[in-house]
DNA sequence: CGGTAACCTGGGAT
DNA sequence: AATCCCAGGTTAC
């Protein structure tokens, strides 16, 4: 991550000095199959055990899996472009860079991984398979939805293999503590701040790579240091949270793992707990960590696309509390158990950053400044709610 | 208990 | 140039 200005060094970006990987020097023919990556001197990281150190398929098809749909799209910001169609990110403590294999068709097109870097190879497999929720067919959700939707019937084709990560808690926790109120650039070097303080695990394509720190890392760095890296008023939750997760019996990280088998309810209530945690960031959690497939996130963009094509009666009304979860049910009801998931295909529908993908007719068409006579509107949508409600 | 203002920061619009 | 507004919201009044 390449910041705008010199900042004061942070508390472990020493890289902390790891035994050599034991495994003799790669053969020319392990180095032809390295990752694209414009400085390759900086490719440090070798697999400590098990061989292999090259480029292997992963079982599925593009739209079962698309890596610019996946990671780019504010799920992660722990994810890196490190080729054409290539990303690297750490899972736990392995290192793996996944790329797009071209194909005539989507059948005898997928996807390949590389692992840069793991205690046991074996284990890297399992851990990404994990992480990437492969368990579950997209293909098998996608379609009720588009029976379902015409909005997302429409979109589907556009955004196939938009996939919702099943990430470790604590990282997706201290992910979206810094996404309240805020920008995709902005959370992205912030957590690049938090993520320097965990273990390094080896650098790509000029980024480098950390294991995500522990709870015990984390209580390391003060609330004025995270303000000098920019968290501004987010510093205090960040500090709030690790002391509060500290004092859970067991552990913080066990308790927010432990949260995988309670009700959705339950869940959103035991992370607002959390300082910084409010019912936005407690559905990213749910949905992106914690198996809550029906968790919906209302945000702005939620907002906006539940007004204009799920409950048009909103146009032009406030985003209160009291909407929201209104807004929220309104998705379950129309999608079932894996509402979170079509929310996410439908955000991502909404995202400038994307719309590039979609035909123009489909692209939604930001509401512009509201003339006067809107003002009205808004209280007629106002009005509407209300009685919406009892 | 529901509605509002304040909160850090940086980029883009007015 | 100065100010406003917004960005995947939460908290305190």
């Amino acid at each position: 991550m390449k910041r705008q200005r010199p900042k004061p060094p942070l508390l472990s970006s020493k890289r902390p000095s790891r035994p050599q990987p034991s495994t003799p020097p790669s053969s020319i023919h392990h180095l032809r199959s390295l990752p694209s990556s414009k400085t390759k001197r900086n490719l440090t990281c070798q697999s400590a055990q098990s061989p292999p150190l090259s480029w292997e398929p992963l079982n599925i098809q593009r739209s079962e899996l698309s890596l610019p749909l996946t990671f780019p799209t504010g799920q992660t910001f722990r994810w890196k472009q490190t080729g054409p169609s290539q990303f690297t990110g750490p899972i736990k403590s392995h290192l793996i860079s996944l790329k797009h294999i071209d194909g005539h068709d989507d059948s005898s097109s997928g996807v390949a991984f590389f692992v840069h870097r793991t205690p046991d190879h074996l284990q890297a497999v399992s851990a990404l398979h994990d992480y990437l929720n492969l368990s579950l067919s997209l293909a098998d959700i996608w379609r009720k939805f588009s029976e379902s939707d015409a909005r997302f019937a429409q979109l589907a084709p556009h955004l196939a293999g938009a996939r919702v990560l099943r990430q470790d808690p604590v990282e997706c926790l201290f992910q979206f503590l810094c996404s309240s109120n805020n920008n995709i650039k902005r959370i992205t070097n912030m957590v690049g701040v938090i993520s320097s303080l965990g273990d390094y695990l080896g650098s790509v394509g000029g980024f480098d790579f950390h294991e995500f720190p522990s709870l015990e890392q984390l209580s390391l760095v003060s609330e004025e240091q995270l303000r000098r890296d920019g968290f501004g008023y987010r510093a205090k939750y960040i500090v709030g949270t690790v002391k509060a997760l500290q004092l859970k019996p067991g552990g913080g990280a066990e308790w927010l793992a432990s949260l995988r088998d309670l009700e959705l309810r339950e869940v959103i209530d035991a992370l607002c707990t959390l300082p910084g945690v409010g019912p936005k960031v407690a559905a990213c959690i749910a949905l992106f960590s914690l198996d809550q497939h029906h968790a919906i996130p209302v945000d702005t963009h939620v907002w906006q696309i539940a007004s204009r094509y799920l409950m048009p009666e909103l146009a032009g009304a406030r985003l209160t509390p009291k909407l929201c979860s209104h807004v929220a049910e309104a998705f379950v009801s129309k999608f079932g158990k894996y509402a979170g998931w079509a929310q996410n295909v439908l955000f991502i529908g909404d995202l400038p950053s994307q719309k590039a993908l979609l035909p123009s007719d489909l692209c939604s068409v930001k509401e512009t400044k509201l003339a006067s006579s809107e003002y009205e509107k808004q209280e007629v949508a106002v009005e509407l709610v209300r009685k919406l409600m009892d």
